[in-house]
RNA sequence: GUGGCCAUAGUUUAACGGUAGAACAGCGGGUUGUGGUCCCGCUAGCGAGGGUUCAACUCCCUCUGGUCACCCCA
């Protein structure tokens, strides 16, 4: 919050507007340049070791139930082509046509960081081929950072980062429930109270076709009155969006809209059917939302996302959101593959987990059980040989070898939280002896060097 | 991108149109090779620029940043 300390080019800490002119070596006087404060931009930040050991507690969560359904972990590039996203995502779509960082390279070639993560892995797996995998479907798993130009706001940052999921090859409703399961099971460990919603959109001429239902629907004077400016303009865009408007006007316009689940094809339906009875058979709560569609050109069929519990969702507050997008392999030069996918917002995550657990047990640091402390030269060669025993056979030990003195060194131990203190002195190093001191009691004995390890293991218990 | 609210040490904050106070953290002490609790000291701040005024951290404007809602999305 509020604002961070700049950096300030100049030493001199007070006079920052020292622009003064000075000489150069030809004797010409040359203006300085104003020292110029560098700071972060805007909607990025840094992410410090306290912080930091919350987002990577999520995404050590999501990532091994992930790897436990057979997801495998990939990378791909942080900067495309632009026609990549223009083509997946959608050229009218806000993300990339307002929201992404493009700009044309040196070589001429018009590129822009990522802004999503499924446009590159489903190029990724259409140029190397991977249709040819022998373990079909092909799992994808990804965590990285994307970047989208957005007003910054808590949990939305210019550089947010995400866990994504993508499954290629799988038609089967299976498939839909199992990723709906894994976005569940990953909240549910992380003991955030989320609820998914879920909807079928049905394929992309039943999404057309519907589309046009429902703009006959607003011709209608008497509903069409009720719409708020936006959703008038929404409706020439993209009509499907005015169905998640959060106008309240719009809302009961709606109320006698066409339905879509009585637009999708019976394929779809049943899709969607089973969807639903393999969630019913895996326990998953899920609420059905007839009005949930996204805003992402490429999903057919299944949507879903997961909000907190207590938040109609549709803002910010989307944890985990995601689909099937059986077109578009296909469509971006691939052969037909079924696909779906879902992608968790970790810094959102992160907002919730904090909010419900603010010390809790999971994102702690990596807290050493051991310090071992050190005193005068001899002492201090011969902790560090010792220091990197322990570490070998796997204690968590904490050190610092840099300061001197004993009091110092117990003031960090304490800090740490350590068990137990090890320490190495003059008189130890010559008796061949080390002090073990529990930190709790206060309490310390000596002991024969040699059952050092004997004595911790027993104490460590 | 539009609109509202906000901005004081590293962090959380107090006050006032008249010299910015605290807590926590940090650093150093309370004699030597012993932490936590306690005591003392030190470091450190009005986001930036302009205006009004004898005087601005305080009032006004602009910018910057944050935040909330909208938009959009995870």
């Amino acid at each position: 919050m509020g604002r961070k300390p700049k950096i300030n080019q100049n030493q001199p800490k007070k006079n920052t507007n020292n622009s003064e002119s000075f000489k150069k070596a030809d004797n010409k006087i040359v203006a300085q340049k104003q020292p110029k404060e560098i700071t972060r931009l805007r909607g990025m930040r840094d992410i410090l070791p306290d912080e930091y050991r919350y987002g990577d507690y999520v995404v050590s969560v999501a990532e091994r139930i992930c790897r436990a359904y057979g997801f495998a972990k990939t990378e791909i590039p942080a900067l495309e082509q632009v026609s990549l996203y223009e083509r997946s995502t959608g050229k009218q779509t806000d993300v990339v046509s307002k929201e992404m960082y493009a700009f044309v390279d040196k070589d001429n070639e018009r590129v822009a960081l990522r802004p999503e993560a499924t446009p590159g892995l489903v190029r990724s797996y259409i140029e190397h081929g991977l249709f040819n995998l022998p373990a079909q479907p092909v799992r994808l798993l990804w965590t990285g950072s994307l970047f989208r130009r957005e007003k910054p706001q808590a949990g939305r940052y210019r550089q947010f980062s995400q866990v994504d999921v993508e499954m290629f090859g799988e038609a089967s409703p299976v498939a839909d429930a199992q990723l709906i399961t894994m976005g569940y099971l990953i909240l549910k460990e992380l003991g955030i109270a989320a609820a998914v919603q879920i909807n079928s959109i049905g394929d992309a001429a039943d999404r057309d076709e519907y589309a046009k239902k429902l703009v006959e629907y607003f011709k209608d004077r008497k509903v069409r009155v009720l719409l708020s400016v936006d959703d008038k303009k929404r409706l020439l865009k993209n009509p499907l969006r005015v169905l998640d408007s959060k106008d309240e006007g719009t809302q009961k316009a709606l109320a006698g809209a066409p339905q879509m689940i009585d637009h999708i094809s019976d394929e779809a339906r049943q899709h969607f059917v089973k969807v639903l009875e393999y969630l019913d058979e895996f326990d998953i709560p899920y609420t059905l939302n007839p009005f949930l569609v996204r805003g992402l050109d490429y999903y057919n069929r299944t949507v879903f996302e997961f909000c907190p519990e207590g938040e109609d969702g549709s803002s910010q507050g989307t944890l985990i959101g995601g689909g099937r997008y059986d077109g578009l392999v296909e469509f971006m030069g691939g052969r037909p593959t079924p696909a779906l996918g879902w992608a968790l917002g970790v810094d959102r995550v992160v907002l919730k987990l904090k909010e419900k657990a603010p010390q809790s047990a999971g994102p702690a640091m990596d807290a050493p059980d051991i310090f071992l402390a050190q005193l005068g030269d001899a002492a201090k060669r011969k902790a560090m040989v010792f220091f990197e025993e322990l570490r070998v056979k796997g204690y968590r030990v904490a050190q610092n070898f840099v300061k001197d003195n004993l009091k110092t060194q117990l003031e960090q131990a304490n800090k740490l939280g350590v068990k137990l203190t090890l320490i190495l002195g003059q008189k130890e190093i010559m008796d061949n002896t080390i002090l073990i001191r529990d930190m709790e009691s206060g309490m310390q004995e000596v002991f024969d060097f040699a059952k050092v390890y004997e004595e911790i293991d027993k104490r460590l218990k």
